[in-house]
DNA sequence: GCCGATCAGGCAACGGCTTTCCCGGCGGTG
DNA sequence: CACCGCCGGGAAAGCCGTTGCCTGATCGGC
């Protein structure tokens, strides 16, 4: 690997006027000099070595991003978001999938803390364990207290700048049209139980329909087409009488809708399905998926432009507003 | 941020047995220094500057992974594979988009290479324009030369490892089948004009049907949904008498399915639609799309362990077939 | 009791780059 | 013509770890 020294010594100069030439610095140098240095640079394919210059200037550039797992429609959404104001700002950006576990996650932040990122972005979920909280908001403060800068997504529990996206409120507005429709007997495919988002999503659910949700009534599972398709075909068998299911995410939801063809039930005529997030394929599946829509890609640029902005001092926060998306799998419940 | 001087200072030790407590060294330190620097690590919440060390040992040990875009599902589901393996290695990846920008894609090589990277994935159709890939190949090529590692996930035109999905066989076999089931009138979806992986699928495709296919009866657009369905809406319009629509990739093929059935055209009654690539997706819509399977996430982890393995003097290449898989969406060409 | 072997720990060089500070030479001015 | 100031270029000091080599001490053996 060519390296400075001889970039410098082919064009004749000094490391420091080969330094000053490559990063374009204030200092004037001669054209012939530069010249020079720039037909070295060429020849010998020379590029800096980042972690050099990254330990002799204090100046970090890229950006640590935590999600469950990229591939998932859900964070990928999340995810280009993240990337688009990235790149804006000519930040390079490291993904760690955690896969949902909890010492992983404490474990990334760790190694993006050595890589001297400049923010740290947690997105997705936060867990229900207090113990791993606890441990990952020690991490978090290290960093934070060397100057690191953390936002979260979708994170309530967690200090640094924040984007939330109304799981709540996205519940509540699915529980209230369900009721409206006279949908009583509502059977719900949740996402695993140690995330807030799935308790979040369950009460407002909770709230919208107006009372309690039966335990009976919850299925946990994966938040996957196959954890709502198992999650389904469990409710069916359950609970008699259920004019809906309430997907909390939107690949359960397709799960659900699978499932009930597979059962020759007709949706929404016998039972009712909706969704939650408006992934793209909710629009794709037969029936569409009436589902809430919340700002993916969106939630993802605003806290990389949290994170990438001067800190304020405090902790801000910024709320994202969720939607009801109709389409055809919601109907009446049957008389 | 604690250094390693800080630790060494506080556990009143050199910063030599720091470093050798903290890293297992061979050379044994007594137990009690070990005990004291172990706790001033604790208490300084000390994390090795990675660039330091990367800079003090010669090994590299994350890997760059250069894609169109992580948010696409076929990348998606691409990565996962990359994940899996570099994870199991103990790699960290470091995900850069081109979004389809044979310039940008140059420059994340670059970018790469600065960071040290100890291997470089490039996913994604390679592209038709010469001028580009002599300059990313001169840059792979720089890179390469320095033992960096390249590996290539459908480029058959670079050097280094590759691993290439029949493309052109799963082409052969979806035009074999339209043949059989008495298509004669086919139109294509394709996705855009530069990329290999367009004119791939077609060479297979025009083999498979036995004959070359006529201009007319191609469209090519992007590799999304709503390029598919304005492709679609196109060739409706130009083709008089068309069977059959060949999507190249299962994202345009759900477009096509959507303004079909927007225009009340009845799949596969009236038109059959195919896919290509079997994202997840393609099962879940209706009717369920007929596709040819290609092992996606296979396809990065193939890569990825490539990459990281010791090379082997010469490239290595490994072929990974494609299969048909038969749903719904395909039916005999109408009377 | 003395010498050599052994061992734990520290010194210091090194990796590649940036940047401050210094120096020599030039031009301008009185 | 002499002096001062300015300007371009280079030497060198870090940034933060790692590790080869050296030292001082301890221990064993004779």
């Amino acid at each position: 690997m060519a390296t400075l020294a001889d970039v410098a010594r082919r064009a004749g100069v000094s490391p420091a006027t080969a330094s000053r030439v490559i990063n374009g610095s204030s200092k004037p140098v001669a054209d012939e000099l530069r010249e020079r240095v720039l037909k070295a640079v060429a020849e010998l394919r020379y590029v800096p070595n980042a972690h050099a210059q990254l330990l002799a200037r204090p100046q970090r550039s890229v950006v640590g991003v935590l999600v469950h797992d990229v591939s998932d429609p859900y964070f990928a959404e999340v995810t280009r978001g993240l990337q688009r104001v990235a790149t804006e700002r000519g930040r390079l950006v490291i993904i760690c999938n955690s896969y949902r576990d909890p010492e992983r996650e404490v474990e990334y932040v760790d190694l993006l803390r050595a890589q001297q990122v400049a923010a740290i972005v947690l997105a997705g979920s936060g867990y229900h364990d207090d113990t791993v909280n606890a441990l990952l908001d020690e991490r978090l403060a290290a960093y934070a207290a060397t100057g690191g800068r953390v936002a979260v997504i979708g994170r309530h529990r967690h200090r640094g700048d924040a984007v939330l996206p109304a799981n709540e409120e996205g519940g509540r507005l699915l529980g209230a049209e369900l009721r409206r429709l006279g949908h009583r007997t509502v059977g719900v495919l949740a996402g695993p139980r140690t995330l807030t988002t799935t308790s979040d999503r369950l009460a407002g659910l909770a709230a919208g329909l107006g009372g309690p949700l039966p335990e009976a009534r919850i299925r946990y599972a994966d938040f996957t087409r196959d954890g709502g398709s198992r999650a389904t075909a469990e409710l069916l068998d359950a609970v008699p009488g259920l004019t809906a299911i309430v997907a909390l995410n939107d690949s359960m939801g397709v799960g659900a809708l699978n499932l009930l063809r597979a059962r020759g039930v007709r949706v929404p005529g016998q039972v009712s399905v909706v969704g939650f997030d408006d992934m793209p394929i909710a629009a794709d599946v037969t029936p569409a998926l009436t589902t809430v829509r919340l700002p993916l890609a969106e939630l993802g640029a605003r806290a990389m432009t949290l994170a990438l902005d001067a800190p304020d001092g405090r902790d801000r926060v910024e709320a994202l507003p969720a939607a009801l998306v109709h389409r055809d799998s919601l109907g009446p419940a049957p008389a």
